[in-house]
DNA sequence: CGTCCTCTCGTTGTGTACAAACTTGCGCTG
DNA sequence: CAGCGCAAGTTTGTACACAACGAGAGGACG
């Protein structure tokens, strides 16, 4: 059995990142355990590790909140990516196995299905590809601390929540980007992939910075 | 007052870069309790924080210990410092006030003095001077993403543990480093300033891996 | 009428007791 | 004699109860 803790440090997780709790929403402890069952010890627990992700923010006596990002914090976040992801993806193109870049193509190919203009698009169902799609870049590349530092940073509530911002234009860049880097990491050239990688942040960067 | 977690996350901290409990060590939480005077609840929470700044690792219903870092480990932390700490220090070149130019050359100074050679060097005095530098660099580029994502990375055990293995020819790099930092800082040189920042850790590498 | 103090209420912080899980060592069986 | 299974012991995970801190409302004093 997993955890109590660990579920509820998920199941709060995906609130968040669902949007369900909105930022700067304050996160009572009782009502936050009684909404899933458990204790106040294990909302406490997982509480104190969305902090350490920083997802929420606690202030002592006062209980926690959801994050809100400022722009120029999201800003930041997007010089922390530009500084460290086209490096990961660099790496993962060096080490990358067939399976590696079988699970890369094939996440990358059904964003580009359900991202396709048309009545048959769903703009949600990118997300969780798109995350998994970076996560499975991160483990490719075999560099622990990299991937930590990125960790905290990264999964902030806005950043990987929506596609809905995107124009035509730049969603249909981003999911592009995806293929471009799969098939540079194809070719073994890591140059190529963290470039593209570069781009696609580029890209994403521009949308969130317009959208605020 | 302070609350017993607070007290206990520092203690341990401390314990733990000043090497009192060795890498891969095993933390009881009963024993860490009675050991702190407190309970076992606040000595949890603390542990759970410095599992979050990656001091320690808990492993599930085996409790926790502290990280070892493999050499790759090491280097890939390096990789991360490289990436980040230099653009931290150009932003922090062209944000600087006075005062902050003021402590950033007071605790340069006075690394120099006491790692000066001779019967009154002091390497363990450089620790704590050499921590608040690069904290108060930090604190000066105003980026918190940036500085999050390198805190959860950076004050790793055996990085900025010691200072004895510096050999004297390093070690008087890096002391100059410092200086050479707070000149182009006050020369509003950020280009210089990071690409300084950039030779003081490839000399800390240089020292850490030749140490393994 | 405004400001400051105080009291109360709600929340978080801490301690302790109990339950569940993992480890380890012993005994049994092939 | 080796390997497997089981049980006891130790450790962590969870719940609950109490204590302490902070926030906000109300009243008294200037």
């Amino acid at each position: 059995m997993t955890t109590t803790t660990g579920r509820a440090h998920v199941a709060l997780r995906e609130s968040i990142l669902r949007g369900d709790l909105a930022p700067g929403a304050h996160l009572g402890e009782v009502e936050l355990a009684e909404r899933l069952g458990v204790s106040r010890t294990p909302v406490r627990e997982a509480l104190s590790r969305l902090a350490a992700e920083g997802l929420v923010e606690v202030l002592p006596h006062r209980g926690a909140r959801v994050v809100r990002l400022s722009p120029e914090d999201l800003d930041g976040i997007f010089d922390v990516r530009l500084s460290l992801e086209p490096r990961a993806t660099a790496r993962a193109a060096t080490r990358a196995t067939a399976e590696d870049l079988d699970v890369l193509d094939d996440l990358a190919r059904r964003m580009l299905e359900v991202g396709a203009p048309g009545p048959d698009q769903d703009l949600d169902a990118i997300v969780p590809l798109n995350r998994d799609f970076h996560a499975r870049l991160l483990t490719t590349a075999d560099a622990p601390a990299l991937s930590a530092a990125l960790s905290n940073v990264v999964h902030t509530p806005v950043v990987l929540r929506t596609f809905h911002t995107y124009d035509p234009a730049s969603l249909a860049r981003s999911l592009a980007h995806h293929a471009e880097i799969v098939a540079a990491m194809r070719a073994g050239d890591a140059d190529w992939a963290s470039s593209v990688m570069r781009s696609h942040i580029g890209n994403a960067r521009a949308v969130m910075v317009r959208s605020r």
